[in-house]
RNA sequence: GGGCAAUUAGCUCAGUUGGUUCAGAGCACCUCGUUUACACCGAGGGGGUCGGGGGUUCGAAUCCCUCAUUGCCCACCA
């Protein structure tokens, strides 16, 4: 059966993928071998295969295709993440849709919904990732909502508390009042927004005299619980002591004293609301103000708000802003750009609110995990290193992180409350043990179960997450089993840097608090991937391409391939589609390459092998293991792109362009054997180099070469090993590429076809050895190649080093060109000789230099010359 | 406000401890070519005073200072 000449990925594809799970060779069992793991970091289990997942997980697939071939037990364990947030508000939404709302049912109802749509698009994102190539073993496939992963999450918690290190706070939280839940102080992002500073009167008390103050939140005037001044500032000392009356509201206030205030910033007059600020907050603290909280969970005002109870916080601000500067409180009001914490999620304006919440301590437990990462002799490297500075900042002034969410899609806190008390409550893992333990605590014995009262929040979704490398293998419930012993810690994270502080940095530290290791011991960061124009991929930009459609268009491979060229760890990407065409392409070119070996196979005989097609050969293993010491090197330092940038030229140019031009056998005739199977040797390497990137073509011809048992299939093939190769061999290669192309140029000036014959005659000055003389002959199309000592007459010439090259064409030569050219290149190699002598007579330079660079100066000066005199004959000669 | 990084060809980026092959690669561009694997091709070619300025050195893309621009992270100034 014919070729196509056109490389169909989409039959391809799906056959090896299937052919590969038929197999089962994804699937990883714990044995002698060296493990190589990765754990996928978990998408959200609704969500769709993005731009971001692409690049991430095709460089995951990478990894571990290499090491699989490398001959290590490759196990990437793959999953999906509850997202309790993100997930909970899309459940909301559809809810909402069908006209019931969240707060019409009860836990377990809310609870049977998000289950119903989790089982309804969750994994399709996985199912994604197959198109991709992904090798995962699907085996393993782990959610983190699973009930050994609950359990784990569950387990940690009451650890966590019995160490004391998870307490119970009420404390000023980030508060999401469109999801209704607290968030952490990473899960706020500041943006940078234009407002407006609001300067108001407030009256003093007992006079007609008023005082102003700055504020950009003029609906928190409801909340006003003091007027603060600096004690040192002099304007205000006529206002110590006395007492201000909030406007509207017309409640009195104190007017208190301290250093907080700024003299330079706003009026010097500082509205204090604690329930609403956290610096306020502090301040009401220390001077033992009244809290008064102004807004329910969704952000409108409750009743302190008086005439604007039930309005949104934004309303209430224009509105009240507007009727305060109609009855003359108002005095003016300036642009004021600021930075306002919004939801990560929801996109909604944090607002910061008291509440009662589950913190856990991070001063201690952190420790190790800085240690880990920072110094020397490290556990972890990150790659680039650049993230150390970013990861030591964090995690040197990190803060207790708030991991209660108020939602119900996740772990629920495992924490009974039996009585109205603060302390009232038991944190066990069941019921059960939560009874017994409340009976002995309150020596109640007729306390019941159903006495006790279940915390109604659930957790983080990162707290979760945080244990994934551990819980993934049962590390947690179950730390002696084999298999996280074997899998446990595990080789390289691949994810992108936004996630560092939610996801890496508290893996490392859950790693080290359970297991004393790290997680891992590479961290691979990706960078964003964004368009041309550099923009982030957003939705809502439209910029984002339909990830599917790209694997359609042009291939998985093409697309990997794409993605990989340009991105260098931690760079951000600037897709560009063009980059999968140059990856379709190149597929495409591998693949008529085995075309055109696989067409010689029809017409082979016996035959002595041609002398070029040796020489060829010897080369192109050379060049292959020199080649593949740089592939090695870079994967050692994560350089994927550049790894994979080599491969590409030593396929393009070296197997294709070179080589495959120098084995081919003239037109209509048939190859030797010998030959033939070498050619096909050195295929099967580049494909055993191709593989990790482009797993379904390299596999494709792989067994297109030749019928193969399933235990011969690529994909658990092996990788080529290092061996010594011949660097000279190398480099006289080089010489014979720079006289092929000498020849082709003048061709190519004299509109020579290749179809014709021409001499080549040679005055070998440098002596180069004359073993790539066939390949010249041959890929210069030359029926005559001789060594000469003068110039001949009537030839065009051109020199490599000071070895001259002459082409007899009687009727083509140009005298006066010849000369000009070669009045040229003696110009220019003057020049050249000028400089290099100058700097050899600088005897600063020639002291102080390092031999070798002295010698290697010497060298050029004396090869300059050499040249020189070869030009000057030239010219002689001619005129 | 604090910190980190970057700035090299039209674009995306390499450039290891300053000195062989130091100004490179891929793409794009230009010229020529329907050579019997591939036009998703082949051959050839042009293109950068390495962000500006200053300094150290025999020698700087590389080290130091400074300015500019950009990006990222962190931070409770109303």
């Amino acid at each position: 059966m014919a070729l196509a000449a056109q490389y169909d990925s989409k039959i391809v594809e799906e056959k090896w993928y299937d052919y590969w799970m038929k197999n089962n060779y994804f699937h990883s069992e714990v044995d002698d071998r060296e493990p190589y793991t990765i754990v996928i970091p978990p998408p959200n289990v609704t969500g769709v295969l993005h731009m971001g997942h692409m690049l991430n997980n095709t460089i995951q697939d990478v990894l571990i295709r290499r090491a699989r071939l490398r001959g290590y037990n490759a196990c990437w364990v793959p999953g999906t993440d509850h997202a309790s947030i993100a997930t909970e508000a899309k459940v909301v939404a559809r809810l909402k849709e069908q006209g019931i709302e969240k707060s019409d049912l009860t836990r377990e109802e809310f609870l049977k919904h998000a289950w119903d749509w989790t089982e309804e698009y969750g994994g399709v994102i996985l199912e994604q990732l197959k198109k991709l190539g992904a090798s995962c073993d699907w085996e393993r496939t782990k959610f983190t909502l699973d009930d050994d992963l609950y359990k784990s999450v569950i387990k940690t918690f009451v650890d966590l508390y019995n160490k004391g290190l998870i307490y119970r706070g009420y404390r000023m939280v980030n508060w999401d009042p469109e999801a209704q839940t607290t968030l952490s102080d990473e899960e706020v992002i500041h943006e940078e927004k234009q407002g407006a500073l609001y300067h108001i009167k407030y009256q003093i008390e007992g006079s007609d005299d008023h005082l102003v103050v700055a504020t950009t939140r003029p609906e928190t005037i409801f909340g006003d619980t003091a007027i603060c001044i600096n004690p040192e500032d002099s304007r205000f000392t006529h206002l110590k002591g006395k007492k201000a009356i909030v406007p509207i509201v017309n409640r009195v206030i104190p007017i208190i004293e301290d250093a907080y205030v700024d003299l330079e910033f706003g009026t010097g007059c500082l509205k204090v609301t604690p329930a609403h600020d956290e610096n306020d907050k502090v301040i009401g603290d220390t001077h033992g103000l009244e809290v008064i909280d102004i807004f329910d969970n969704d952000a409108t005002l409750n009743s302190f708000g008086l005439h604007y109870e039930g309005k949104d916080r934004f309303v209430v601000r224009k509105e009240f802003s507007e009727e305060l500067k109609e009855k003359g409180f108002l005095i003016k009001t300036e642009t004021h750009m600021h930075k306002v914490g919004t939801s990560e999620r929801t996109k909604a304006v944090i607002e910061p609110k008291l509440s009662d919440q589950w913190f856990l301590k991070m001063e201690d437990l952190v420790k190790p995990a800085i240690k880990a990462v920072l110094g020397d002799d490290t556990d972890i490297n990150l790659h680039p290193k650049k993230f150390e500075n970013t990861y030591r900042h964090w995690m040197e002034n990190i803060r207790d992180w708030n991991i209660s969410r108020q939602l119900w899609w996740g772990q629920q806190i495992p924490a009974y409350y039996y009585g109205e008390g603060k302390e009232d409550f038991i944190v066990a893992e069941t019921k059960e043990t939560a009874l017994k333990l409340a009976q002995q605590k309150t020596g109640n014995q007729s306390l019941k179960e159903t006495d006790l009262k279940q915390d109604e929040d659930a957790l983080d979704t990162w707290f979760s997450s945080w244990l994934w490398p551990m819980s993934v293998f049962d590390g947690v419930n179950n730390p002696e089993n084999d298999e996280f012993k074997y899998y446990y810690p595990t080789n390289d994270l691949v994810t992108g840097p936004d996630i560092l502080f939610f996801w890496v940095a508290r893996m490392i530290i859950s790693g080290y608090e359970y297991t004393g290791e790290a997680p891992f011991k590479n961290v691979y960061l990706t960078g964003l991937v964004r368009d041309k124009q550099r923009r982030k991929m957003s939705k809502s930009l439209g910029n984002s391409p339909d990830a599917l459609k790209l694997i359609s268009d042009y291939g998985a491979d093409g697309v990997r391939v794409g993605l990989l060229l340009s991105s260098a760890a931690g760079n951000d990407l600037m897709f560009d589609e063009d980059l999968c065409k140059q990856g379709k392409s190149f597929v495409n070119k591998i693949w008529n390459a085995f075309r055109l070996i696989k067409g010689w196979e029809a017409s082979v005989e016996e035959k002595t092998q041609p002398e070029a097609a040796v020489k060829a050969i010897a080369w192109y293993k050379d060049k292959f293991q020199s080649v593949l010491v740089s592939i090695d090197s870079n994967f050692e330092k994560y350089r994927l792109s550049d790894s994979l940038m080599s491969i590409y030229k030593l396929v393009w140019d070296d197997f294709c362009s070179w080589l495959l031009e120098m084995v081919k056998p003239t037109y209509g005739e048939s190859i030797d054997r010998k030959t033939f199977e070498a050619v096909i040797g050195l295929l099967e390497d580049n494909l055993r180099l191709l593989h990790p990137f482009i797993p379904f073509a390299s596999e494709e011809i792989w067994q297109n070469i030749t019928e193969r048992n399933p235990s011969e299939a690529l994909i658990i093939n092996s990788y080529p090993k290092q061996v010594d190769f011949n660097g000279q061999l190398l480099e006289n290669f080089e010489i014979a590429k720079e006289i092929i192309s000498g020849i082709r140029t003048i061709r190519k000036d004299k509109n020579i076809s290749f179809k014709e014959t021409i001499d080549l005659q040679i005055i070998n000055n440098e002596s180069v050895p004359t073993n790539f003389d066939c390949i010249i002959e041959k890929l210069g199309n030359i029926a005559s190649l001789s060594y000469v000592e003068e110039s001949p007459e009537g030839t065009l010439s051109f020199r490599v080093k000071s070895n001259e090259y002459f082409v007899p064409l009687k009727g083509a030569v140009n005298i006066e060109e010849e000369l000009q050219k070669l009045e040229e290149e003696l110009k220019y190699t003057e020049g050249f000789l000028k400089s290099v002598s100058k700097k050899l007579s600088n005897e600063r330079f020639v002291s102080n230099a390092p031999e070798q660079v002295v010698a290697n100066e010497r060298k050029k000066m004396e090869d300059a010359q050499a040249k020189i005199e070869t030009l000057k004959a030239s010219i002689l000669a001619l005129s």
